[in-house]
DNA sequence: CCGTACATAACAAACGTTTGGCATGTACGC
DNA sequence: GCGTACATGCCAAACGTTTGTTATGTACGG
């Protein structure tokens, strides 16, 4: 009943860590039990002990996507409103290596969750999630004057197409679109719409 | 010397088919040998007298995908410039059936893309080639005043980061973002940038 | 002891690939 | 014209490998 020798949650840890190694740099298409098993070091029975199978591992990987992109070290946002707006396109885009892998993660789960209807509804999901969190921060521009009024949440999709957009361009290109360029598309994206 | 009681050429044309059947249903990762033999009624033993392998298989995919986004049924640009901008950019959406069949597996192509050494530096080039073309309309619409002046590479980045981005967003939420939708939101997007 | 933690190893299924063979056509010396 | 030679189209079967999953065994803290 009582926890053993070794903390349950942490080794659990310890496993979804490996699969988001295997992930960053073999994609969905190279997510095996013995992959994810070597990068941690171990057998595979360990991981069937803390993952009952190979369904609940990829479930679990997107489930740490949008836990690591709600939670990742990100850049506070200096004023509401627009300002905040553009902070937020900044944290998805591809900007740090860690961002990098997750992006690469996060582009890879489309092919499976297309093909899967039970991770389909999931993604379509938290695309509503995320699209709320930008119109908050339009509406708020919208009040303050900084955008035009209109339906924020047309403008909420908008904004994410060309973000999402970018971060592919960016993962196959990452010597044309480094750091800088892609802050400067934002700024003149931004620009565009603020008139 | 060259015999033929059947046409190669076609007989290549009906495995490519079939390899794009099962990618559109399944995805990259629900592309096998077998897969391929079930879509088309005939042996793994025929698939592999056309092509050497799965890599080829896969390679010849990417290829289809390219050639079919250049010569797909599209709407012809009605004027040259930014109206021709407009229909490129519509002319990539999901609007229709098999555009959406297309956008599917392009999406689904980028997890392998991305692991895939090769079939990275491929897809980097036909981003480019993308891009190329998108500029062309762009410096067009900028000769005829329709757009104001600026890097038209800069801004070719920006229109297929949009427009690619919304085809994600239209695959996981179609019924949010139906065929006119979609037109509106380019229009929008394009009336921001012409101001 | 007993339950948790994990390794080891087995398993059937599915995989990509290779092979042998049987057609069926063309090419060509005669 | 005809028979031999050879290439092509394709199937059926088998190959060895890799897959996900499961069963069994061992170590150990409570």
């Amino acid at each position: 009943m009582t926890p053993a020798r070794t903390d349950h949650d942490s080794r659990r840890q310890d496993v979804s860590e490996a699969v988001w190694q295997v992930l960053a740099e073999h994609g969905f298409g190279g997510l095996t039990m013995r992959a994810v098993a070597a990068a941690l070091g171990s057998s595979t029975g360990l991981v069937t002990h803390y993952f009952a199978g190979k369904r609940e591992l990829i479930a679990h990987a997107l489930d740490i996507l949008e836990v690591r992109t709600a939670q990742r070290p990100r850049q506070a946002a200096p004023a509401p409103g627009l300002a905040a707006l553009r902070t937020q396109m900044l944290n998805i885009l591809p900007l740090t290596p860690d961002a990098v892998a997750m992006n690469r993660i996060w582009v890879g789960s489309w092919d499976v969750a297309l093909s899967d209807p039970d991770l389909f509804a999931a993604q379509t999901l938290r695309y509503e999630r995320v699209r709320a969190g930008l119109s908050a921060s339009i509406e708020e521009a919208q009040r303050l004057g900084e955008l035009p009024d209109g339906d924020s949440g047309r403008l909420a999709t908008t904004v994410l197409a060309f973000t999402h957009g970018l971060v592919v361009q960016a993962l196959f290109d990452p010597d044309r679109l480094p750091a800088a360029t892609q802050t400067r598309l934002v700024d003149d994206f931004l620009a565009a719409f603020t008139r």
